[in-house]
DNA sequence: GGCCAGGAGGCCT
DNA sequence: AGGCCTCATGGC
């Protein structure tokens, strides 16, 4: 079982599109098409979109410890059910979330599509794959501006120059993996957060945007994200998606 | 309907 | 503390 418009339309990756109840997008240079209901034979029978969809991973543990630790947080749990934390591509992600700042889910998803038709790989016919960072090395300054990319275009290629960083990642601890991060210009704090949780799977991981400083200021007994340790990341997915959703109201 | 100001899942100097 | 690309949105 999946909340699949809540997991894959609501900011954590823009690569894909709804049709009524389809979505589709380019997920290890293939063509991927999915509804609700095709969804666990899809996952079943295919290893990479398993491990993307996170599908190995204890959910039903998690969800139930935090759910026990929280009225409120269990109440955003039991609403939402079934949001999954995708493993995503750490390239395209670092490259999504420099493109968030300041900028809203629609906008950003149409950047993502504008990176992938100018510089990626035609996988299929109209549908393009996000661009390697050796694809991305041909991009100017000035062609990103005219995307709309905006002040962000000189943050893009400084991670195209850095990309190998990426790698290191993985080795690092939470802290110094965010430290790491934030040697590429356009990433703080916020986006590394995003970076780290949506891609590098750091479960324990809060990315703080306006909407979770709200949920802070409504709940202020939720005085420290260890509070949900080690799943803070997830508890946060679940708590931003109500605050944006309802407001502040249970 | 048209205009304009402030905001949109921040970060840099 | 201000500025930044650009676009949708809401107030007037």
């Amino acid at each position: 079982m999946i909340n699949l418009e809540t997991t894959l339309l609501c900011g954590q990756s823009f690569a894909w599109r709804q049709e009524g109840d389809t979505y589709s997008a380019v997920v290890a240079n293939r063509v991927i098409t999915l509804t609700e209901k095709t969804f666990v034979h899809a996952v079943a029978s295919d290893q990479t979109l398993s491990h993307y969809f996170d599908c190995a991973w204890h959910y039903d543990e998690a969800e139930e410890y935090l759910a026990s630790i929280d009225p409120h947080l269990a109440a955003c749990i039991a609403q939402h059910r079934s949001i999954r934390i995708l493993n995503q591509d750490p390239w395209e992600t670092t490259i999504s979330f420099i493109l968030s700042q300041n900028n809203n889910i629609a906008r950003i998803t149409q950047l993502h599509r504008a990176l992938c038709q100018r510089w990626g790989s035609e996988v299929a016919e109209g549908f393009y794959a996000f661009p390697t960072a050796e694809q991305l090395r041909c991009a100017t300054e000035g062609e990103l501006r005219s995307l709309g990319v905006g002040y962000r275009s000189s943050y893009v290629l400084d991670a195209v120059a850095n990309h190998e960083l990426l790698q290191r990642v993985w080795e690092l601890d939470d802290l110094k993996a965010s430290h790491l991060l934030q040697t590429i210009k356009g990433v703080g704090a916020k986006v590394a957060a995003c970076i780290l949780l949506f891609a590098y799977h750091r479960m324990n991981v809060v990315p703080v945007d306006t909407w979770i400083e709200r949920v802070q200021l409504n709940h202020p007994h939720y005085t420290s994200w260890d509070l949900f340790s080690p799943y803070a990341g997830l508890a946060q997915q679940y708590l931003f998606h109500h605050e944006r959703t309802q407001g502040g109201a249970v």
